[in-house]
DNA sequence: TCTGGGGTCCTAGGACCC
DNA sequence: TCTGGGGTCCTAGGACCC
């Protein structure tokens, strides 16, 4: 059987026990500063009761809640916080993995009783961190992940030959893991509208209508494997930052102290994990241009922000116009490599020299003590 | 007054090599 | 000059998740 363990609004949970006056109020916490120009991260369940869930613009959710805490993310808490439930999940003896910040799933073997199992991990993450979890039971991920969203807040649900037809009949599809709007309207027309109706369907029916997709739904529903375990400790495959503007601009300045910026926080994020990029990969979008992407791969793995900045430029000129009304834009670093620190040309070690010192100043005085000074073109318009 | 930001995986076609 | 077959890497874009 596996456990999959599910945090119950977490990042808003981990707010509210850390600040006592946030306890028992509606509260969002926000991805930006700008409270009314983002979109709800995570909802406090005092919040939900008004409606109000993530992926909601903020200023819908003020609409809706007056009274509203505001917070903004603090990944850094999260992260910790995440970890930190890891280890004691790793307690308990089974095999524990990380499926996402706040979900956790662990293979409990055939543990006599896993929802007695079930209820004291619940108890020891209360009292220790002072949040709840809801832990869905079932034979494989999928199902135990399914699960864990049936009883929320702070539920156990187990799925089990006794109950699995019944339960699944009354889900709707689109709760999978893995089933999108896309792949909703496509069941839509194959009649299928329940968890139920897609566990009957063949797996020849499923890779004929939907490809791999299709498959992978199939063996996810119907295997007893061992999850796929992905360790909290692997390195990203890539990455990224992106910025939307409050209002388009087509001052090509302004975008590329943008790009400037994005492109530092890329590189200082790169060095940090000392990994360094061979892919640069710049997106613009706005108004008239609704999304314009385009990557390039370089010889030279490289984690200089300026040089990520210049390859993004080189990548800018493709657009083939000469100053696009630009929304959102995005610097996404890939195809990643361990960091090769042994500079071998005089200039490339100065060059090296230079980016520690600047690194070890920001470290020590805090982020953006020192920064480019093309970035303050970002502030001034 | 329009809905952020951080990711992963998959597919398909083109370029190039042997 | 034209033809097969096998394989890798790169790019663009789609779909999905938290």
């Amino acid at each position: 059987m596996i456990l999959h363990i599910d945090m119950d609004a977490f990042f808003a949970s981990i707010e509210q026990a850390v600040n006592p006056k946030l306890k028992g109020k509606p509260l969002i916490v926000g991805s930006r500063g700008s409270k009314l120009h983002t979109v709800v991260c995570a909802a406090s369940y005092e919040a939900k009761a008004y409606g109000i869930d993530s992926g909601m613009p903020s200023l819908d959710a003020f609409k809706l809640c007056p009274d509203l805490k505001f917070v903004v993310t603090d990944q850094g808490k999260y992260i910790w916080t995440s970890e930190q439930i890891l280890e004691l999940l790793k307690g308990y003896g089974f095999e524990t993995v990380y499926a996402s910040i706040d979900e956790f799933q662990m293979d409990v073997l055939d543990a006599p009783n896993p929802q007695t199992l079930a209820k004291n991990i619940q108890e020891q993450i209360h009292e220790t961190f002072k949040i709840t979890a809801s832990i869905g039971i079932a034979r494989n991920g999928l199902l135990a992940k399914l699960a864990s969203k049936l009883n929320k807040p702070n539920g156990i649900a187990i799925l089990d030959p006794d109950n699995l037809g019944r339960t699944l009949a009354e889900v709707p599809v689109k709760k999978l893991c893995g089933v999108g709007v896309k792949t909703e309207l496509i069941f839509e027309v194959l009649g299928i509208k329940t968890c139920l109706d897609l566990y009957q369907k063949s797996a020849q029916f499923l890779e004929q209508n939907l490809g791999q997709n299709g498959l992978n739904l199939y063996l996810g529903l119907h295997s007893s494997e061992h999850f796929k375990a992905r360790e909290i400790e692997e390195k990203p495959k890539s990455v990224g930052h992106s910025y939307t503007l409050s209002k388009a601009s087509q001052n090509t300045g302004f975008i590329k102290a943008w790009i400037r910026l994005l492109s530092e926080m890329v590189g200082r994020r790169l060095r940090q994990q000392n990994l360094a990029c061979k892919t640069v990969h710049l997106w613009l979008s706005g108004p008239e241009m609704a999304h314009f992407g385009a990557q390039k791969t370089y010889r030279e793995p490289t984690n200089d922000s300026c040089e990520i900045y210049s390859r993004s430029l080189r990548i800018m000129d493709k657009t083939g116009q000469k100053s696009p009304k630009i929304r959102a834009l995005g610097v996404t670093c890939s195809n990643l490599f361990p960091a090769d620190n042994s500079a071998l040309l005089k200039e490339d070690i100065r060059k090296e020299g230079l980016i520690k010192a600047l690194d070890s100043i920001n470290t020590r005085q805090g982020d953006w003590s020192i920064y480019p000074a093309s970035v303050t073109l970002t502030r001034h318009i």
